[in-house]
RNA sequence: GGUCAGGUAGCUCAGUUGGUACGAGCGUCCGCCUGAAAAGCGGAAGGUCGGCGGUUCGACCCCGCCCCUGACCA
């Protein structure tokens, strides 16, 4: 990997915030090019319930990482992160701008963050056996063989249990389950977007009624024709996986829009919580006059005051 | 006007045959997060049990009156 002269700028914070058109207010400004971290738009034809931009809002900025993957590929921060460090180390792109609400790309895009690999074998058997006899025989064998993760994990969360013993069985050494300090690999600012809980909550509501009227269901129909309900990761999305109740007639229509606005919400708080940890954000209100020069006077101090 | 049902956490509702409300789901707040991360997981705060009076050592649970909601009858 190398290291970069010119920091990778960073647009992060909760869903609906404006973190896209900032973005490209910057590229544009900066002559940067925009790079998403945003886990669902990665997947090609996921547009309306993602909130993409469309080529018109991208104002002739380049975008990398939107549409490579296909709704039936299972998503892998690891791959991701792969993806990333290339556009970042390819001399075509100046500066790289960020953007994206998924906590984990991010860090996994700019951190010293290195995923120990996976076992598509183990991987089966571990959540077979999850499902059949819950997490807790898993997370004893876990405290046997690695009491330091088996500390930092709920006995109750059987994803990260089956994914420790994964890559205790698989590298032969124990899941270090201690978050990393936030040591950047490449020099960054990370400008956060913060919006006041009220404001967001109703800037989601008005953003789902928006995804219904530009033809939201169509677009869910239409990928599930595609393999949406076989996307292990696509089928969860927000709002997707809604619709796919709605379609299925498990509810109502009007049932699928609410739990959308209400998924999205408590999506947003656990976007808040990831962020606002990390100690190295630039927070400027969503909604300020200046907010490209504030993010810009930001940029070129490097630091946040 | 009468009869019946009901008024318990922000919301929808459990529950106590009288002894300090085991409440639940949702919401809210907070937190965790290394190959599914728009996923997965955890914690906390919320109630003078409609009002007033009575019976009782003691009432949210019994009695009376009142207020409100719904259904039905006139």
């Amino acid at each position: 990997m190398g290291v970069r002269q010119q920091s990778v700028i960073a647009v992060v914070g909760p869903t609906a915030a404006g973190k896209s058109d900032l973005a490209v207010d910057l590229a544009l400004r900066l002559g940067g090019e925009c790079v998403n971290a945003d886990s669902m738009q990665l997947y090609r034809g996921m547009d309306i319930g993602t909130a993409k931009l469309t080529p018109a809002e991208q104002r002739g900025v380049p975008h990398h990482l939107l549409d490579i993957w296909d709704i039936t590929v299972t998503a892998s921060v690891a791959e991701y992160q792969r993806l990333a460090r290339e556009v970042f180390d390819s001399a075509e792109v100046p500066v790289p701008v960020l953007v994206g609400g998924s906590g984990l790309y991010v860090r996994a895009a700019i951190d010293d963050l290195e995923f120990p690999g996976t076992d598509p074998q183990i991987r089966a058997r571990l959540e077979a056996e999850l499902d059949e006899r819950g997490p807790s025989p898993l997370y004893e064998r876990l405290r046997a063989q690695d009491p330091t993760a088996a500390a930092a994990i709920l006995p109750s969360n059987g994803r990260r249990i089956v994914r420790a013993l994964e890559v205790i069985e698989h590298s032969g050494r124990p899941f270090s389950a201690t978050m990393p300090s936030y040591d950047a690999v490449y020099p960054s600012v990370q400008i956060g977007l913060e919006v006041p809980r009220p404001e967001l909550d109703e800037r989601i509501e008005l953003r789902v009624e928006r995804m219904w009227r530009a033809g939201f269901v169509e677009e869910v129909r239409g990928l599930l024709g595609r393999g949406l309900a076989q996307g292990r990761t696509s089928s969860r999305a927000l709002g997707y996986a809604q619709v796919i109740r709605f379609l299925e007639g498990e509810w109502s229509e009007e049932q699928a829009i609410e739990e959308t606005v209400r998924a999205t919400r408590r999506f947003a708080r656990r976007q808040e919580s990831w962020f606002r940890r990390d100690p190295r954000v630039c927070w400027l209100p969503y909604d300020a006059p200046d907010l490209l020069e504030r993010a810009l006077a930001r940029i070129s101090e490097h630091s946040c005051a």
